[in-house]
DNA sequence: CTAGAGTTGTGATCTAGATCACAGTATCAG
DNA sequence: CTGATACTGTGATCTAGATCACAACTCTAG
């Protein structure tokens, strides 16, 4: 269980994908972004000393490394590189942000879509032509996704039948169709 | 007229709002998010060296400088505490946009009222106990909450009824009611 | 094996907001 | 003054997706 807790610092994920998130006011989750091996996090509440403005959660068993605050304003210091290192990571990451922005009204399809292909993109699973998704309950990638559970559920058995989506054993999803990528062109470009 | 043309650099912002667009796959306008005085833009392409991802487009008149890419980089390599203060900018920003991702599926007034607050924050007059917002076409406001027009037009009379927005002479928003706040919250969190 | 909890599929409503369609009101050019 | 061109308000639909409500399935613990 990964959870970012009160003791300041970075998280440099390993393995396993987990979840950005906050909470409207209605109490539902939002999920801002997700993270994958390789990606950190809690790194801009050290930047900005601010209070944490959103949760880390794990979405499949993570593994993950902790980087104390003061080693790592130490190294910031020491290493000018980094902090341009780090700008650069930042404005990617909300070059990704703007991406999944634009989705926002799209219909519920894309949007399932959207998600399906950023955990396949996190999760480096598969070959060329498709990507293996690890299982997921509807719950779950209703959530990812901004919508309800039910519509997840009926849009997923649209894309089976389409073929753009298959079940693995296992419970996990490939996704088969490369015509995906023109939806996926949004959360790319 | 400001318009983020090929040559790349870095735009400082001196004075008006703009605001950062992106279109969707439908052709639908999709603002990322809204600069005023002393923000800068265009800093994103720079650092990845990426094509530009989204464009700048004047809503109120702005008056702005230019920095050209070669002189900045130069900055960036003598001053090494510059790009420590871009990693805070950009992380910020991330912060700003968590925000407003956050309101997507809140309801039509809230998002309203969101955008309002922000424009209101971006333009810095009125005084404690209300802000003033330069006149902007319906259709202007509507496409920077993500709603239609005649929606905004409607939302638009109730906040108005509620006594929280008032019409100020000129076209101009006087937003009035420090309630407001509670939805605001979302915004500054 | 069995009870209970969590997960799925799928019908039947309900609803916020988009869309369509105007009519009234500036504003501006000539 | 006069047409043309934008902006605004407001009714009347339409619709994608949320919500409600179950029944079937899987899994785990005991």
């Amino acid at each position: 269980m990964l959870d970012q807790d009160e003791s300041k610092g970075l998280i440099l994920l390993r393995h396993g994908i987990a979840k950005v998130r906050r909470f409207n006011s209605d109490g539902e989750e939002a999920v801002l972004s997700l993270l994958g091996p390789g990606d950190v996090c809690g790194e801009m509440a050290v930047l900005n000393n601010a209070r944490r403005s959103a949760d880390v959660v794990s979405v499949t068993t993570c593994d993950a490394v902790f980087l104390r605050v003061g080693p790592f304003r130490e190294l910031l210091h020491s290493e000018p590189r980094l902090s341009l290192a780090l700008a650069r990571l930042e404005a990617r990451r909300l070059q990704d942000l703007n991406c999944r922005f634009t989705l926002r009204g799209a219909d519920a399809t894309t949007r399932l879509l959207a998600t399906l292909c950023d955990l396949a993109r996190r999760t480096h699973q598969g070959a060329d032509s498709f990507s293996i998704i690890p299982p997921l309950p509807q719950r779950e990638l209703a959530s990812l996704s901004g919508l309800a559970r039910e519509t997840t559920s009926r849009t997923l058995s649209k894309l089976r039948q389409r073929g753009i989506v298959e079940e693995v054993e296992g419970g996990g999803l490939k996704i088969v169709n490369r015509e995906a990528l023109g939806q996926r062109q949004l959360l790319e470009a």
